[in-house]
DNA sequence: CGCCTTTGTCACAAAACTGTCATCTCCTTC
DNA sequence: GAAGGAGATGACAGTTTTGTGACAAAGGCG
């Protein structure tokens, strides 16, 4: 009988000693992992182009490029935004640390550390992660949306958004029917960090429902005047 | 004429040098914000003494005490332990940073910057703070309000009204039978700053009564001549 | 490098709200 | 039933909020 069967997860580890690297594949595969090595980052990228991982381990140091700059390419990527990242290093400098977590690394683990630590470490990170599956395919009202392609499905139709696009409608079709404000999108969907005009919110929603027309389903983004936006599940015309 | 959606916020501005400190302000009170100005820590303790902001933004540096010291000392206090701040800062240094976060500051912007990403800062501590006032839904007499949307519903049917009307509205359900004479609604729906004419009641409640009438509720704003309005529960026509 | 996509901002048009009036109705009272 | 007074109406002009179309800057990609 299988209690939590967990799909068997992918993972890009990004180290240049082999020696180190053999090792931790080892315990890494033997944990259920489907590990892609690579020795530098432009390996690294190579993977990344083909498959996203769930989680990817990256070595501080690396011969090409520094692997916090790797990290910081990653966060700058519409597709790897979300991709999980446990540095690997062998300084213990605060500093590095901070630098690293400000990058958006998920976690660090200093060297040296046992192969268990490390587990211990991508697992919780992969489980804080859980909660939030930007992944799997989501559906709202009669429209599908497919994270993978960027597109919007309804009754076989496809629309193609852009990134910004795909986003919001996203997050609308996963908090649906409440009012949002901007301030509040602005958070969620750029993040808050993003130092953005209100108005830019408006103009993301327009050439969303511009986007959504073909589908005739643009009406589903109501504004709420004085307070936001809104996705609602409406009847919709026939296409 | 003012509409003032979110009740003013009262921010307190921890910072010595005069020209930034006006800068600010003069942004600050433009966002809406009541701003209390204090150059040094002596002056910010008088203010906290007497009111409590809802959120203070501190420099780091300031003549008599370090803001980082005041950060400290609020955190101390019982009374403004909750308070949120954020630390203004020259240094970009990341010791300090972490220093400061671990000190209890919610976010720290470092100089240069924008007013404007102050502000976004600004916004997005007092946001994470207060999740949400969760106006929840209220119901009287078959109708119910959802302040969310702005819209009235009975059985099913729905009508949006405006923010006044809606205002108006969710006063008299939230007080009803009781007869307000004008007067009194313009102190509770207006507020009691707002300067205007008697007769402009008159004309919301009958906006209201117009945004009803599809609802077949609108006798339930009953006038009392001479006296004013009231909200009772009354059996009403069918849909 | 140029070409093309994505994005944040603007400036301006369109729409939604508001506070006031002037006028019209209806109720009271004598 | 006429005179007043109190409310109800419909119209307006002034503001505030959104919707739009255009643009330029920033990256991505041959």
């Amino acid at each position: 009988m299988i209690v939590q069967m967990n799909p068997t997860r992918t993972l890009l580890l990004v180290e240049d000693d082999a020696a180190i690297r053999s090792l931790l594949v080892l315990h890494l595969e033997q944990a259920g992992f489907r590990v892609l090595e690579a020795p530098d980052v432009r390996t690294a990228l190579r993977w990344l182009d083909e498959l996203l991982p769930d989680i990817a381990v990256i070595d501080w140091m690396l011969p090409d490029v520094a692997g916090i700059t790797l990290l910081e390419r990653l966060r700058h990527n519409d597709r790897t935004r979300q991709l999980p990242v446990v540095m690997l290093t062998a300084r213990a400098a605060e500093a590095d640390k901070v630098r690293g977590l400000e990058g958006g690394a998920d976690d660090y683990v200093t060297k040296p550390f046992s192969p268990r630590e490390l587990l211990a470490r991508i697992r919780a990170v992969l489980r804080r992660r859980q909660p939030e599956p930007e992944a799997g395919p989501v559906a709202f009202g009669g429209l599908e949306l497919v994270p993978d392609r960027r597109v919007v499905r309804r009754e076989g139709a496809e629309q193609t958004l852009g990134p910004t696009e795909f986003r919001l409608l996203h997050f609308f079709v996963t908090h649906p029917e409440r009012v949002w404000d901007r301030a509040a999108l602005l958070d969620r969907v750029w993040g808050d960090d993003a130092f953005i005009e209100e108005r830019t919110v408006d103009v993301h929603v327009r050439r969303l429902r511009l986007a959504l027309r073909p589908l005739k389903a643009d009406g589903m983004i109501e504004t709420v005047r004085g307070a936001g936006y809104r996705i609602t599940a409406i009847p919709l015309e026939p296409l």
